[in-house]
Parts: structure tokens; sequence; C-alpha cells
DNA sequence: TTAAAAAGTGAGTAATTACTCACTTTTTAA
DNA sequence: TTAAAAAGTGAGTAATTACTCACTTTTTAA
């Protein structure tokens, strides 16, 4: 048996015209899931608000599993890791960039790709929480996606000297923590709209500096 | 009508005396939710695994709502800041700290309390995810339980001379998403069952120095 | 020791849910 | 234009769920 992840690629890419009533299905799922989380979602729900029965869900989708997996997998799989490819390529070239200003690129970035897919985003983080095969198929996928682009960022600036002698596992880690907790808390915990430049700005100088005078 | 957290703290006051079953009870539905989310455990489930009938759930907590809220309420509301005071004070003296050490002392009791009550806080995070009342609830609480002593900490040392200038909230506001995002990536996402304290070490450098050489 | 109070039981209930399927409507392609 | 294919419908179904309540058992207190 392939993995989810594999299985529902493949499912996609079978089925790339959508019908406008799909389009509304998964919309709507986007908005409730992120809303309420899947489990508190009920399909009639849904189809209620997609003005659509509730049986064309079960005719695009089969379950309301494959649903979920139709809403975040496509997201996970390509939109995420195609514009983070992007970035990296766009900002660790050999001119001009300090570790800061590539970092300053990426979060910028990846705060704009999150501020305009928020609620799949939110769906992702709290589905990853709550059901554990998605979380043991999405966060090595992840990681797998994103460590190695940024360790190899951090090795980078680390042999032009920039950056401090402790390991760049170490570097890694500790930045994906805080990556990540940045995120995670401003758009899904505190439920926030946007992240400012300023708040950016604030996050580069604590990561590059640190608190000690 | 008074808010949940105070709703809640009145009925514990109320049954200081648990039975064995009751007992039994919370700790199974800790188990249940931590493992797989208050909306996918059923209270049949609960019963069955803690060897109960199910109208004994009923009989005792009323709904399977306030079952959650007294399995999660008195370990936010007592529990947690009780112990976060504790340490505050054991560690925020005029002798020979420097901020390094105080954040040492309070990451390791943080860590060992966490470790001790991992199951609670794993529910308390997925539910504070996934239950909008109860991230409206309990999110301002902590933050307001923890912020004014950690900030309070942080001028400590700044007017020690210790600390950098900028600002304090901007301050606060990264440790807290660092500490939040250490403790609920370890504990939650990935489900580690213990941090070690050379991890703990390595977030202390992070945090005092940097990453710029 | 015994009656009352408390704890506990488990069959049953109303409500909800994911899903099915016979049928209808719309779109496609010849 | 028309038959076939695709899309969509909504009533119905089996399963599940939170919860009730009449009854039984256990504990308490006099």
């Amino acid at each position: 048996m392939s993995s989810l992840l594999d299985q529902m690629i493949e499912q996609a890419k079978q089925s790339t015209k959508q019908t406008l009533k799909q389009k509304k299905i998964v919309e709507t799922a986007i908005t409730l899931f992120a809303e309420k989380g899947y489990s508190n979602t009920s399909t009639s729900e849904i189809a209620k608000l997609a003005e659509v029965s509730e049986g064309t869900i079960f005719k695009h989708y089969g379950t309301k599993d494959n649903l979920l997996l139709s809403v975040i997998l496509p997201f996970i799989k390509e939109s995420l890791p195609a514009m983070a490819e992007e970035v990296f390529k766009e900002t660790l070239t050999e001119n001009t960039l300090t570790f800061d200003e590539f970092l300053r690129a990426f979060l910028k970035n990846r705060r704009d790709f999150f501020t305009e897919n928020k609620e799949i985003f939110k769906v992702m983080i709290k589905e990853v929480l709550y059901k554990e095969e998605l979380r043991n198929e999405i966060l090595p996928f992840l990681y797998e996606n994103i460590s190695p682009r940024l360790r190899h960022a951090v090795e980078f600036f680390k042999e032009r000297g920039e950056l401090t002698d402790i390991p760049a596992d170490t570097m890694l880690k500790n930045l994906l923590t805080m990556i990540g907790g940045f995120f995670t808390s401003r758009f899904v915990f505190l439920n926030k709209a946007s992240i400012s430049d300023e708040e950016i700005e604030e996050m580069i100088w604590f990561v590059m500096n640190g608190l000690k005078k």
C-alpha cells in the first residue's frame, strides 16, 4: 500500500477539471475545517453552506476523509514546496546577501504565502495535531522538504563566516522551532489577520543577536 | 454569566472527594483525549476503558463537555500557575543570578512539570486549537498569568545591564514564541517522551547569543 | 442493625452522522 | 438533434453518539 500522499497525488492528477460545485465544496470545507476543525464539521453543514446536495460531496470525494485530503494535500505537496523552492533559489545566490537578508526574504515570502493561504494553513496545523495518521505522514514530509534547504542556507553562511560555530544541526533545530512557533502562534493560536514587517524585523533581530548584551 | 473558568473552579471546590471510579474516569479521559482528541473520543469508549458504566460518567460530570473541563481546568487554573509562581520566587532573587541562569531554572522547571503532566498538556494544546470558546478563555488566562512574571524578570535583568536595549515587550514576545514553540513542538507535535538538558542548553544559547558571529 | 443517601448500572432514546442509491437534470459528443 | 455520459439530488439507512432514567448495589450515619 503506497502512502496517503502518493495516493492523493495520483488522484489529483486524474481529476484536473473541477466543476463549479466541486470548487464550492472545497472552498466551503476549507472555511469550516479551519474554523471548527474537521471532526466538528459535518458533511451536511458543508453541503448546506456550499448550496449543493450532500450526495454531491460523496459523488466527487467518496468519503469525508478524502475530502479533507483533497483540501490539504495539494497545498502540502505542491504549493508549499514549490514556493519554498522558489524563494531559496532567489535568495541563495553568490551576490551580496547576508544571512539576515536571506532570513528576511524567506520569512516575508512565507508570511505572504501563509497570509494568502491562511485557512488551509489552519486546517493543516489543526489536523496534524488531531489526526495521528496525518501527523505521521505530513510532519516527516514537511521536515524533509524544508530542512535540507534551510540547512544548506545555514551552511552557506557559516562558510562565509557570518554565523557562530555551533553545529548547523543545532542552529537548524532552534531556527525551525522559532519559525514554526512564529507562524503557528500568530496565524493559528492568535488568529491574527496578518504579520507586520516590523514584527518580522524584531524576530530577525532576536534570532541573529539574541538577548545578551 | 460568569466565565467558564470561574464556574468550574466553583464546581471543583464543591467536589473535593472523588470516588475511585471518578478517578478512573478522569485518568482514562486524559489518556484518550490526549491521544485522539476530545471530539474523536466517545463517552462509551471512556466508560469501557475505565471499566465503569457509561451512566456513571454522566452521573458525576453531567455532560461530556464538563468532563473535559474537569480534566483540564484544575491543571490550567491551579497547578500550572502555582508551580510557575514557585519557580519565579526561587529564581528571581538579588543574589548571584544571571538571566541565562534564570532562564535555565525556569525552562528546566517547566520541562519537568510538562514531562510529568504530558497528557494534560497535550489535551490542553489540542483543545485550545480545536475549540474556539476554550481558546478564547484559556489563552488570555495563560498570557496574563505568565507574561507579567516573565516581563518582570526581563526588566529585572535589563536594569542590571545584562540584556540588550530592545524594548522589554519585544523581548517578551519573542521569548514567549520561542518557549511556546519549544514545548509544543517537542511534546505535542513530535510526541517526544522528554527533553534533555542538552537541548535546553542549546536553546538557551540560541536565545542569549543569536546566530550572528 | 437498618434506613437513607450515594454511587453505580445498562437498556433504551432521540438526535446526529457519513454515506447510499434510484432517480432527475445537465452536459457532451457524435 | 439526440443518445450517452456526467453531474447532481434528496430521501432514506445503518451506525454512532451523548445522554436519560428506572432500578440495583454500596456506603453512610444514626
